[in-house]
RNA sequence: GGUGUCAUAGCUCAGUUGGUAGAGCAAAGGACUGAAAAUCCUUGUGUCCCCGGUUCGAUUCCUGGUGACACCA
């Protein structure tokens, strides 16, 4: 039987390093789950896998993208499950590792088919919520949807925005799209989470942002700021970049910015994964304990 | 050594004409289905420096102590 190693934690918690020696361990290539490393010129800022790191394993799905690409969880989805049914023709194993949580769950569990949303729906609605401002749409959303009304946050926009991009679309409600069913997949899962204390973890951040910053995260970020409206760049740090780039801000406050968003950042994944009940969770630390715990999931007779 | 000012949340501070207190930052918790490093929601009990005194009641007023800072010697 197949398996994929689903290796997964926080930002900055050392999943980078750690998949490497895992991967060089099963002998199998990675397959990223980090939704920004998937932009090739967002580098730095994302803590891509180095040249050298790139030399040591084999990768898929890193810089994969340019900057004004659009891209959706659904996609990565497809697309990861397409590339395992050629690799684990070779492999018995394979590695998917990154933080993405949204991304990582429509690989392990598959997400709803909800349409894509046309350009000009897309920019229409933009347009009214402009005109007329989200109560109004979310009084529109409770008549065509009234089940998604119910249960939807009302101060999230997009949220309410997307429902009713799907609802005008299709003529169908958004709900009738929701249906929550977890996909079956042709291989096993096994899911190993990294984690630290929170004062080391955020230690770690801290530090990695000023790492970035001597790597010239400025200049990366100077390079992309034609881009700056693209999705790709509503990330943690290109975001506070361009308040420097802007002269809002000064360096020294966009790094204490950058430092306190990627801390909430990390905060948000845990608190996602705490749900996530099939995770075995590790100290990064614990490499022999990981690889042990790996090869014996993978292969019980083998110990 | 003398005089003065200050001591309140993890930090910087506000405030209480005496009825045990609140901002910013930091932090904590949560939601999440085709933009997810996105988007959105919630959360402030702390020996009010310490020992006494006055008072029905002191973080607030008073004596003393301790510490910090400033000025004068």
């Amino acid at each position: 039987m197949k398996t994929l190693v689903v290796l997964l934690g926080p930002t900055a918690v050392g999943k980078t390093e750690l998949a490497i020696a895992l991967a060089e361990h099963l002998g199998c290539p990675i397959i990223n789950a980090d939704s920004r490393q998937l932009y090739k010129d967002l580098k730095i800022g994302t803590a891509a896998p180095t040249e050298q790191q790139l030399k040591r394993v084999q990768h898929f799905f890193v810089g994969i993208l340019a900057t004004n690409d659009y891209y959706s969880a659904a996609r990565y989805e497809t697309e990861v499950l397409g590339l395992t049914e050629k690799l684990f023709c070779e492999h018995d194993t394979l590695l998917l590792t990154g933080g993405s949580m949204l991304y990582i769950d429509a690989v392990c569990k598959g997400i709803d088919g909800i349409p894509t949303i046309h350009e000009e729906t897309r920019s229409l609605m933009r347009q009214r919520l402009n005109d007329e401002g989200l109560e109004k749409l979310a009084q529109e959303l409770k008549l065509l949807d009234p089940e998604y009304y119910a249960t939807v946050d009302l101060k999230n926009t997009k949220r309410i925005v997307h429902a009713l991009e799907v609802c005008y679309q299709t003529g169908r409600t958004f709900t009738s799209f929701r249906t929550a069913t977890r996909k079956q997949r042709p291989f096993n899962i096994l899911k190993i989470g990294l984690n630290r204390p929170r004062a080391e973890l955020f230690e770690r951040i801290n530090k990695r942002v000023d790492q970035m910053l001597d790597e010239g995260l400025l200049e990366e970020a100077r390079a992309l700021l034609p881009y700056r409206s693209e999705n790709a760049l509503n990330t943690v740090g290109y975001k506070e970049m361009f308040q420097v780039l802007d002269n809002a801000w000064t360096l020294d406050f966009a790094r204490e910015r950058m430092k306190k968003n990627t801390r909430v950042y990390a905060k948000k994944q845990l608190t996602w994964f705490a749900h996530d009940k099939e995770i075995r969770w590790f100290h990064p630390d614990e490499q022999d304990k990981i690889t042990s715990y790996v090869d014996h999931a993978i292969n019980p007779s083998n110990i």
